[in-house]
DNA sequence: CGCCCTATGTATAAAAT
DNA sequence: TATTTTATACATAGGGC
């Protein structure tokens, strides 16, 4: 599109490659946003320079929602983990999209009342409730479960420490609580996935 | 770029505008490959059709670390100002209940123009979806706080258990760690009242 | 940098398959 | 619907401020 054609390939000249890289990410971000104008789409970029400067623009939508909606859809990556049956149980909003998509596709979108929309948006409200609240419970008890091991924790020190205090002879119980930690140690770290 | 100029507004025909929905998603993503490609940058593309589908591009480094690195860059302007500041900033949502409810209480519902409720619409989600992001926040650094409250305390308890095997004499250091407890034991309680 | 300019390679609208 | 074709509008390389 300019006086020569051009190699896809890096630019080798710094400075005309960083003119390229400005006049084209200018117009990436254009073409987005008409994409998003003429389909009532929404459409994100996100441009990291060589140099690590960040570019930006959201159209259609604001960035956070576009990209909760990116991260919502790749939650099935999570499927890996075991956490995932978790997740599951509470997550009838797949299958609301997938209700939602169809019609929307099948029907003209015109066609679709009003009401039948007002309908599907409360159902993926209540979905999204239950999935924050169950993303609260789950912390919740996270930090609870830890707190509960910390205050064990102290609970052990202070007995070992007066004991010592003591100078104790017999040290038959020095390890009680240590071996509680065992097991449950890598619970926290694998629900805190669920955070993301 | 076509047989006939095209003005950038909302193409009314449903198919053509699936069509071009199409079309200008394909060469977005393939603008978006050249660059990344000829200027060794990182470019994230995030596209959601009007119907809810989602496309994703991620050249020159991989989706996630690409959105992490826009979070970092915007979690880093949060951190600029005082946090109180900001939350007051996006939070006239109380006074925003207020007004709705007054404008539809007082006037007839019909009459409270569709544009200042979706204006009052967005001001609410945008108001949600920063006191959302901020609980993570601080339910993430609670949580590393205790982990790390935790870790210390578990070396505090093979430090004295392992003194103790060894029936130890001197106990000067036997309460080394105890006092460092103290004052940061109530900061989770505190936090924890933000979750609701 | 960012903007202007012009020649030219590309993207894409419309239509057909 | 996705792809292909063709004509045409647009984006942009190279160059200069």
């Amino acid at each position: 599109m300019g006086r020569r054609k051009v190699e896809i390939k890096r630019i080798e000249n710094k400075s005309s490659r960083q003119v390229t890289f400005s006049k084209r990410r200018k117009g990436l971000i254009e073409k987005a946003r008409q994409l998003s104008i003429l389909c009532e789409s929404s459409i994100a970029v996100v441009a990291v320079s060589g140099s690590g400067k960040l570019y930006d623009s959201a159209s259609g939508d604001n960035m956070s929602k576009i990209i909760d909606r990116y991260e919502i859809h790749h939650a099935d990556e999570l499927k890996a983990l075991d956490l995932a049956e978790k997740i599951r149980n509470y997550l009838p909003h797949k299958e609301l999209l997938e209700i939602v998509q169809s019609k929307l596709e099948e029907s003209n979108v015109d066609n679709v009342s009003v009401d039948s929309l007002i309908s599907m948006e409360e159902q993926l409200e209540t979905a999204l409730s239950v999935i924050r609240a169950k993303k609260t419970e789950l912390m919740m008890e996270d930090m609870k479960s830890l707190q509960e091991r910390e205050k064990l924790l102290i609970e052990e020190n202070q007995i070992l420490a007066s004991q010592m205090g003591k100078k104790t002879f017999l040290v038959i119980e020095g390890d009680r609580g240590m071996s509680r930690e065992n097991g449950s140690g890598n619970k926290v770290p694998e629900t805190l996935s669920l955070l993301k």
